[in-house]
RNA sequence: GGGGAGAUACCCAAGCGGCCAACGGGGGCAGACUGUAAAUCUGCUGGCGUACGCCUUCGGGGGUUCAAAUCCUCCUCUCCCCA
């Protein structure tokens, strides 16, 4: 492919690139691949759609023919990247960065192609780092324009803390890309700054600066704020099958197109024409958010699983069937508490609690005075309600939640 | 180093001796309506108990009081101004 063409490809669906003349003028020059920089830390045990965005952007440079070096930051983990964030992030200890950095080699070559990616862990060069080459490296930058970063900013303006480490993770992120002799650093938007630090590391290092390339943030589940786990609004990319499938029906429509666009492999032509049905009304937003339901579960368990995945959630949620593999809880009788006036009838919150379908009694009765619960298809606002405890009744916590108890 | 302000439930934020499990908003959950979409309306939103009730919670420890989120004291943390 001609580097324009590459050029063409590789810019599209991101948000800045710095700069397009840099990144054409190294396309062309070089005959070698380039070296395409990506660093995340293990700071979250499980990767979620909102980290595969940028990951679907690497997959196209490996399709070209270029080197990802997937930099998994061990050391920065621990220092906890402030970006984007209203408050210090915690630092997390060295043993919950080498769990998480396990599961994310794991993950990334869902999308990753192995064979051309190289990993790499900063501590290897950070950890050797003495006092003195951290001071040397701190005094290449000023205050002022560490406070020029957004975050920063925001937070000193409005009276809130920022530590004195959090200014060296700029800083070191960038020292990442001169250790490395990065091409190509490509982030999220909220890297912004930090990779524009790397560019001015690289440059007093005496390299060529590197390319910076940005990519959407992804929207959550509410359709407002970026996906994030501790928010809550999450796909995990290794959520069971029919898990994935359900929250990417919930997502409101107006993230529909995005979705497609950043989180799948599809082919921008594909796109267009998913789009262009759902705009002339020939496709069913529904429908089209049932296929990406497919393509994203395909992606992560087989095609065989999202079959298996739409077939139940059409039979639950259009058909208003049972479904058919439900969990079961097996609760002792004997084992729960507070059966009623003697007898050893298990009154109904008391088994929602102890299936787990609620998180206490009390929001057992809750729900259960809302309407929210269901015994073998029928409502039951009665708190008192009793099950008989030779049966193995389906029950049916709010939209989606549902056991079968079993008695012992 | 000196002076001032502040820390309340998931978040913001009221309360400043009993009527406080704690106003209000956001978020979340649930119900109605739907396409597990959006918008809208309604309810709920610490735990245990059928309930009058009980227990734990207002940065942490100690104290005053019949009674404390509210008063005193020490500690921890944060912000602002001056140096």
């Amino acid at each position: 492919m001609t580097p324009e063409r590459q050029l063409g490809v590789l810019t599209s669906r991101t948000v800045d690139v710095i700069s397009p003349e840099e990144l054409l003028r190294k396309l062309k020059l070089r005959d070698r691949p380039l070296r395409v920089k990506l660093g995340m830390d293990p700071t979250a045990p499980d990767l979620h759609l909102g980290h595969t965005v940028v990951l679907h952007k690497l997959r196209q440079f490996q399709e070209l023919g270029h080197e990802v070096i997937f930099l998994i930051g061990d050391f920065t983990g621990m220092i906890g990247d402030p970006s984007g964030r209203s408050e210090t992030r915690k630092a997390l200890t060295w043993e919950e960065v080498g769990r998480n950095a396990e599961t994310y080699m794991r993950q990334i070559f869902k999308i990753l192609d192995p064979a051309k990616t190289q990993v790499e862990f900063n501590s290897k060069w950070l950890r050797p780092l003495t006092g003195q080459d951290l001071i040397g490296l701190a005094s290449r930058y000023t205050v002022a324009r560490m406070l020029e970063r957004d975050d920063f900013q925001k937070r000193y303006r409005e009276g809130l803390p920022i530590s004195i480490h959090e200014f060296l993770y700029p800083l070191i992120q960038g020292y990442d890309s001169v250790v490395l002799r990065a091409d190509v650093e490509l982030g999220g938007t909220d890297q912004k700054f930090n990779l524009l630090v790397g560019r001015e590391l690289q440059r007093d290092f005496g390299q060529e600066p590197q390319v910076i390339m940005t990519v959407p943030i992804l929207e959550g589940l509410d359709g407002v704020q970026k996906m994030s786990k501790s928010l809550g609004n999450a796909i995990g990319i290794e959520e069971p099958a029919g898990e994935i499938y359900g929250k990417v029906m919930s997502i409101p429509d107006s993230l529909l197109m995005r979705y497609y666009e950043l989180v799948t492999p599809l082919a921008a032509e594909e796109i267009d024409k998913i789009r262009q049905g759902v705009s002339q009304g020939s496709l069913h937003p529904r429908d089209a958010k049932a296929n990406l339901a497919k393509v994203l579960v395909t992606l992560y368990h087989g095609a065989d699983a999202a079959e298996g995945a739409a077939a139940a959630f059409d039979r639950v949620f259009r058909d208003r069937r049972d479904p058919e593999d439900v969990e079961v809880a097996e609760l002792q009788i004997e084992l729960l508490r507070g059966t009623s006036g003697g007898s050893i009838i298990p009154s109904l919150p008391i088994v929602l609690t102890a299936s787990g379908l609620t998180s206490s009694n009390s929001e057992a009765r809750r729900l259960i005075r809302q309407g929210a619960v269901e015994v073998d298809g029928k409502r039951v606002t009665d708190v008192d309600y009793q099950l008989a405890p030779d049966r193995e009744p389906l029950i049916r916590v709010g939209k989606r939640r549902f056991k079968k108890v079993r008695f012992r």
